[in-house]
DNA sequence: ACCTGAACACCGTTCAAGT
DNA sequence: ACCTGAACACCGTTCAAGT
């Protein structure tokens, strides 16, 4: 990569972060070329698509909420690790507005650039989930898949501008499902 | 209204109903417009805003919900009355693809055209959670708005292409999260 | 190698001009 | 009253022309 290419690399990045904390994840590519003092066109093949910008813009990110995952297992007792795994999850899944929908979608289509980092996610989840099924305290009859479909529909239902003000309640709900020691689970957080 | 006026709006409201169909509730209306042979400036008066051209496509469909629920409330007992209904409305928010999101943000934006009948959909629901509360059969913590938020993440999940085969069971979880009688609502079904 | 500007086919909004 | 076509300011894609 030339020495002017990594630069517009790095300044598209940061201008991109920028635009899209103001105007989402649809935000214009135009926008974020013209803001960067830069032609639309070198936007474009720095990054083809929008998945690829954004998969350049969340992966520290997402590595970080994957890494988590393992952090959590080693310090938390099954059930308190997943819960505050899932909590995690759904403030960073909702961190651009947006963004959900582009990872639900990219889950589900092995072509996206953000296929790689949400199977790594969700496998990340798949490790709390199934130590806490293993000790009894999340309900057998879920996967994976299944725990990234909740993480969503909870980050998703934090974006929308009417719901957002119950994201917490409906937090505590949608746990409390995915648990199974029904007597407690709303208390339990500093034992 | 004018005889051919008349004429244009029936056939406008055919012709969207075929293309929203095909392209999801973010269809173009030049492409609407056009199908309809008519101008874009004619579709655009008739209906000035998406919002109001799909209040005018879900009218129907949104009043017979609303009527749905005072049916089942006489016809079955609170708690099936009230996953019955649920049901029925997650269906409904997904019969086309996008118009969940179209009614999130009306729900929270009195100037939509879909705020009142989003209202009434709310109203519904609520009284069937109320009967089913006051029986004991539905958790306390929730009011009408905990609902419709459910419901509109359910109607979600079930329109992205990753999570769509999975909607039946998440369904599941999330209505055993709203009854409270977890020893069996999964089977009660036919009692 | 890398960047640029322009052409292209789209979109929704607005409005003067027609019947 | 109602409709139309065109102008406008946007969008992402593509590519020949520049350094």
């Amino acid at each position: 990569m030339r020495a002017d290419a990594q630069k517009n690399y790095c300044l598209l990045l940061a201008v991109a972060r920028e635009v899209v904390t103001e105007h989402g994840a649809d935000a214009s590519m135009r926008d974020i070329a013209r803001r960067a003092g830069v032609g639309l066109a070198t936007l474009l093949r720095h990054f083809p698509t929008r998945e690829t910008l954004f998969e350049a813009l969340l992966r520290d990110n997402l590595e970080a909420l994957t890494h988590k995952a393992g952090e959590l297992e080693t310090s938390s007792p099954p059930d308190e690790a997943l819960v505050s795994w899932f909590r995690v999850g759904v403030a960073f899944v909702n961190s651009y507005s947006g963004v959900v929908a582009l990872m639900a979608s990219a889950h589900a289509d092995p072509d996206s650039a953000l296929y790689a980092p949400c199977k790594a996610v969700r496998s990340a989840g798949a490790r709390l989930l199934h130590s806490a099924q293993a000790e009894g305290t999340a309900r057998p009859d879920m996967d994976a898949d299944d725990l990234f479909a909740l993480m969503s529909a909870l980050g998703w239902l934090a974006g929308q501008p009417g719901f957002a003000p119950r994201g917490e309640h409906l937090f505590h709900i949608i746990t409390g499902a995915i648990l199974t020691n029904h007597a407690g689970n709303a208390i339990k957080k500093a034992t």
